[in-house]
DNA sequence: TAAATTGGCGCC
DNA sequence: AAAGGGCGCCAATTTA
């Protein structure tokens, strides 16, 4: 039904459901996208309960809306549900959040279930209600896409329709949305991991939530200084070249050098007094480009990032980051200091914990390689102890350790090493001489993936290689990197649960970043610590790294 | 001219 | 025999 200011008291009555399916059609894209469209609100709200559907509008532009104090009191109703039901879940959450809706007590999400599913498949709600509930869903869109279409509308601009014209649409969304939550119970092969994902679904829509602080003096400053040298750097170059050139044009820089493409690894190679100064602007101008400006943009009056994090970003079970993307913040040790902007609010503290060989410890769990788990067993430093044994230098044992499970060849490890590629299949040799689980274990994942079609983790989550762009030669490693995958979102929901006080900001993949009060440092890190590394499922024995400080530029190890 | 692709590069 | 896994984003370049 449609709600109005007339019948709003009834409708009300009928929401009486402890677990409500609600869906926003918004006035624009995203409650933090300003860089992207205009931070926006609520249009109108689709809620089921029980046999009650509705759309209540309240910013519909040609008027017809519910009055404010009756939006204010829909939403106060809303936050006394437990639970809250749909597809995307926590955008709408924390997009109603500026409305005054609470952070819910649990979240259901159908589009974890669809990813849990098929990792492989589409997650829009209309094209998985076809596929798995019949009907005609998205040719029923089609209808309201006409409607725009001859408004002259685009899809996020439904509030300017009439709520009556959009009803029907927005109505069948959260119908559709409780069948699928409904169908996935059913068919998964594991509701259990439904009900975990939707746990880590929503801590990461409150990571969103809350951000990470930036200071913008820090900013100001850097990017200052990148902008001059960037700039420095391009007059130097032109003088080289004896006019005007664009060293972030590839074809510009191969005609100028005379190389097969411009990329670091060819200009560095060249030990050329142009190649390294292109190489320094490029830099520069990336420090420019991909951080300093988008952040000023991403922040929002209160200078806090809010960063998306999405569950169901990649194949593999991992997480991603976008807008911006938080998990491709350059390393301290390059030139450009990204992450001294990142600054713990007043009165609190950073704490890092990371994951320590994160992928090398899971593959000597996966693999069961005798030696690898001696080495982590001895506590021996991996690098010194993989190259003592192939006789080869600590570098070379690095370089192996961190390829080998990308399932790296001759070709490509020889350039890395800058050695020929015989001395790098020599190197490979002896590597599976030492090591011979690794290869063994790549063989027989690749088959497990092609024949039964999936791989499962630890955690009885899978990664299916029944469909055309899921190749069987990735299974291992995606049963390695979906591990660790696993293994930090079980353990950051456990963190929240049992140790409130440290609130996580960041996750980057092997590694998470939390907020504390600045002087319970010292004692809530050794809890973190405990917890992390409490992972008796592995038969390797894992360990944590911790720093801490007021900005991510600046850490200091906690022991 | 806008959309799509490519080249390149940041992270684990 | 040979085989570089998983992302997001920017600017340049090509395509429709």
């Amino acid at each position: 039904m449609l709600v109005t200011r007339e019948n709003f008291e009834q409708a009300l009555s009928q929401i009486t459901s402890d677990s409500l399916v609600v869906d926003t059609e918004t006035t624009g894209l995203h409650p933090y996208w300003r860089r992207k469209a205009p931070a926006d609100k609520a249009g109108g709200i689709a809620i089921k309960s029980d046999a009650f559907v509705g759309y209540f509008p309240v910013r519909h532009a040609g008027g017809q809306n519910i009055e404010q104090g009756q939006y204010a009191r829909l939403i106060e109703r809303m936050n006394e549900v437990t639970t809250i039901v749909n597809h995307n879940t926590m955008f709408d959450v924390n997009m109603l959040a500026q409305d005054g809706l609470d952070r819910p007590g649990r979240t259901v999400d159908t589009m974890v279930g669809l990813h849990l599913m098929n990792e492989n498949g589409s997650k829009k709600l209309k094209v998985a209600a076809d596929k798995y509930l019949g009907g005609d869903s998205s040719k029923e869109e089609h209808g309201l896409h006409q409607l725009l279409r001859t408004n002259g509308l685009m899809v996020n601009q439904m509030w300017r329709l009439a709520p009556g014209q959009v009803a029907p649409y927005a109505c069948q969304d959260v119908i559709l949305a409780e069948r699928l939550d409904a169908y996935l119970r059913e068919k998964l092969y594991t509701p259990r991991l439904y009900d975990e994902l939707n746990s880590f679904a929503q801590m990461l829509g409150d990571m969103e939530y809350t951000g990470i602080k930036v200071d913008v003096a820090t900013l100001t400053a850097l990017a200052n200084e990148a902008e001059a040298e960037a700039s420095a750097s391009l007059k130097r170059i032109e003088a080289m070249a004896g006019g005007p050139i664009n060293p972030n044009s590839s074809g510009q820089v191969r005609y100028w050098l005379h190389t097969p493409d411009a990329t670091e690894e060819t200009l560095s190679a060249m030990k050329d007094p142009r190649a390294d100064e292109i190489l320094t602007y490029k830099a520069w101008r990336k420090a420019c480009d991909s951080y300093y400006g988008p952040y000023r943009e991403w922040m929002d009056e209160n200078h806090v990032i809010h960063a998306g994090f999405n569950p169901c970003g990649t194949v593999s079970g991992r997480i991603s980051s976008s807008d911006p993307n938080l998990t491709a913040v350059p390393r301290m040790s390059t030139e450009y200091k990204v992450k001294k902007v990142f600054h713990a609010r007043p009165g609190k503290r950073f704490l890092e914990a990371d994951y320590s060989q994160a992928e090398v410890r899971m593959a000597a769990h996966y693999t069961q390689d005798a030696r690898l788990k001696e080495i982590f067993a001895s506590g021996q430093d991996l690098h010194s102890a993989v190259a003592a044994d192939m006789g080869v230098s600590r570098q070379v044992g690095k370089t192996i350790n961190l390829s080998i499970l990308y399932g790296i060849g001759a070709k490509r490890l020889g350039i890395s090493l800058g050695v020929p590629k015989r001395k790098a299949q020599e190197y490979l040799d002896t590597y599976n001489t030492n090591f011979p689980g690794i290869k063994k274990m790549m063989r027989k994942a690749e088959g497990v993936a092609s024949e039964r079609g999936y791989i499962q983790m630890y955690s009885g989550r899978r990664r299916h290689f029944n469909c055309a762009d899921a190749d069987p030669k990735d299974a291992f490693n995606n049963i390695i990197q979906g591990g660790i995958g696993e293994m930090v979102r079980r353990t950051m929901v456990k963190l929240r649960r049992t140790i409130p006080e440290a609130v996580c900001v960041l996750q980057v993949h092997d590694s998470l970043m939390f907020e504390v009060d600045e002087d319970r440092v010292g004692e809530i890190a050794p809890d973190i610590r405990k917890l992390m590394e409490d992972q008796p499922w592995c038969t390797c024995p894992v360990k944590v790294d911790m720093k801490t400080g007021q900005s991510w530029g600046d850490m200091k190890e906690v022991k």
